[in-house]
DNA sequence: ACTGTTTGTGTAATCGTTTCCACACGGAGG
DNA sequence: CCTCCGTGTGGAAACGATTACACAAACAGT
């Protein structure tokens, strides 16, 4: 591979020219440009970025470290972090922590060797022990998704909390006395905040929430699936239930259809997170879509001012509305749509809006 | 940042051996590891990856580039790749192409520049155009996926025209008589072959494929949701439609339900592409899943014979087969299931299912 | 005692950039 | 005519690792 110094030999000028021409800082006469130009495309020259980052201290680069990459609540996330980061000239790498702490303290190790310019991440521990490292070693973090305690890092993430309450109180306000949630990993913050706001959303309609109808677990559909099962298969099983993700509530029809049972006809369902294209295969979904893309890119403008040192103060947090898209399987809506797309979108209550709008107001110190 | 130096001064040695413990190679005492390491814990040292790429030439970064990082297909297809890589010490760096060319191009110069080690990708273009630096710059590469004409580099695809071929011939089989093809960008190899397979099936059985029921586009599902819905308008639609990937069966079936026509009552609907989870709602697609997942570790593995130069000779190519999971969309099961997953599996015809097996066995020069 | 090998360590060159500094040249302003 | 400043350029010192080489000590075999 050619390098700078090949170019400016073939150009006939030093090294230093060519580095200004390629970079555009500093004064290079027209003639020079034109020869370092012409000698760089007839050598193929590309850059060496290790040798830059190795001098300039910046490697360009933004790591986006996800729990499960497979899942298009992250994917869409990534791409609003890449659409901005790409903006500002900055390249994102994405890593697949797969809910794995282990995986993902190899991960944070190897952007820190990367010395990448920053790094955006929905964690999957409970603890900050894998993150460590990012504070200790000074790289502009930004948490997505999933909050974490006594971290000091800007976060980006969904109102959970209002979300799961939106939920629990819809399925309430139809009729439904005996509500499941079947939630995530009590490891992660929105899990905690999903069960608070369900609880909320349960008293709100003057109902007692029955503990064994809490279940958490894995994020995943075998996880779930298995644990929908076996509060199934006790007597006095839920007429409805709120998963906390998409995947979930895909486990949780699979123990449904397992056992004949119709949604919404015998039991309603609900869930967090949208599957896209997939939410509008039957049984239609009824979901909390969270603005994952939003979220993407909100994280990332608040990481670049941390990169550009445009802000240094306290960590921030950002907290999105989510809203929640009645399709069929509430059992509101119970005619098979036909024409339209098969979709009401009704606003989280009026209270939680409040809090969309630019960065500069939803921002707050916390 | 503690550097090497930092270290070699706490611990009282020369950086060299430092970078002696570090690595793991050559002579140290006991005493100095001991040293060493204690004094690279207490100042948190991480080794700087770009420093030790610029002396030694290899970043230990693979590179890979998928055209649509929402599809599942592709992140399984990453799962595989990254376990094959880490178990080898190397780590791999995503990349979304957005079967963008340009897009492509760019992130294929991004890691030239980077020097990664190699780089797997599934090309979004017809030409090689946007790839041509990969070749230039002598970096290891492995197409995925897509093959590409006239592209000396390792390949590893499904067999995309026996593929179509069960698929089309398994519809005939049924009975239907008038069978579009949903089909993807004819700029990609696998449109093209998938198309050839799709008449190859019809031929099988007699039929006379009708050109105006052939339809290529993009990838995506508003595109596959308004070229189906063009079809369905015109007179004598078809009765039984494949899409060439999970995407286009999506929109298949929105343009379907947007007439109010039911799958498989109506018409009867397969695809290319396990949707993994999201297949096993109604209507319960019948799909031609392809082995992501393996097409991932070979390719990875693959591709590792090249960087570590075990293997230079003329490009391979290995071509895996898939498998026709029957489910309900086709009508081909018409109760719905209950107990069981909803699925019988049938295996392609033997014919193609020869073509599996160990990787030097499939591998074959082309 | 001499030679040769194994073990252990440090010095310094090197990888490919960027950038500080010095310097040279013109033209403008005094 | 002398400065000063805006341009334009090159030399050389970093950046932080690896590694070739030199050297020294310890030990074995003759």
């Amino acid at each position: 591979m050619a390098t700078i110094h090949d170019v400016a030999r073939e150009a006939g000028v030093s090294p230093a020219t060519v580095s200004r021409v390629i970079s555009g800082r500093g004064y290079v006469s027209a003639a020079s440009r034109e020869q370092v130009l012409r000698a760089a495309d007839a050598l193929l020259y590309v850059p060496n970025r290790m040798a830059r980052g190795l001098k300039t201290r910046r490697s360009g680069l933004v790591a986006l470290l996800v729990p499960e990459i497979v899942n298009s609540f992250y994917t869409t996330v990534s791409r609003g972090v890449e659409d901005v980061a790409n903006a500002h000239g900055l390249h994102v790498i994405l890593g697949n922590t797969d809910e794995s702490v282990a995986k993902e303290r190899a991960y944070v190790e190897l952007m820190v060797s990367t010395r990448v310019d920053g790094v955006i991440i929905a964690p999957a521990g409970r603890t900050a022990d894998s993150l460590q490292l990012l504070i200790d070693a000074a790289v502009p973090t930004v948490l997505v998704d999933r909050a974490m305690d006594a971290f000091p890092a800007d976060v980006v993430r969904a109102d959970s909390v209002a979300g799961a309450e939106t939920l629990a109180s819809h399925l309430a306000a139809l009729g439904h006395r005996r509500i499941a949630l079947v939630n995530g990993h009590l490891d992660t913050s929105v899990a905690r905040e999903r069960e608070a706001g369900f609880r909320a959303g349960l008293a709100k309609h003057g109902l007692d929430v029955d503990e064994r109808l809490l279940s958490s677990g894995a994020w995943f559909v075998a996880d779930a699936e298995s644990r929908v099962g076996a509060l199934l298969d006790k007597n006095d099983p839920p007429s409805a239930i709120v998963a906390a993700n998409n995947f979930m509530a895909i486990g949780t029809l699979r123990a449904l259809r397992a056992r004949g049972l119709r949604v919404p006809d015998d039991i309603a369902l609900v869930c967090f997170d949208d599957l896209e294209d997939a939410a509008e295969i039957d049984p239609f979904l009824t979901v909390l879509a969270q603005p994952a893309y939003t979220m993407g890119t909100m994280a990332m403008q608040l990481l670049l001012e941390r990169i550009e040192r445009s802000f240094a103060g306290e960590p921030r947090e950002v907290v999105l509305t989510s809203r929640l898209l009645v399709r069929r399987s509430c059992g509101a809506n119970t005619p098979l749509p036909t024409r339209s797309a098969g979709c009401v979108a009704i606003a989280a209550d009026e209270s939680s809006l409040a809090r969309i709008g630019p960065v500069a107001e939803t921002v707050a110190g916390r």
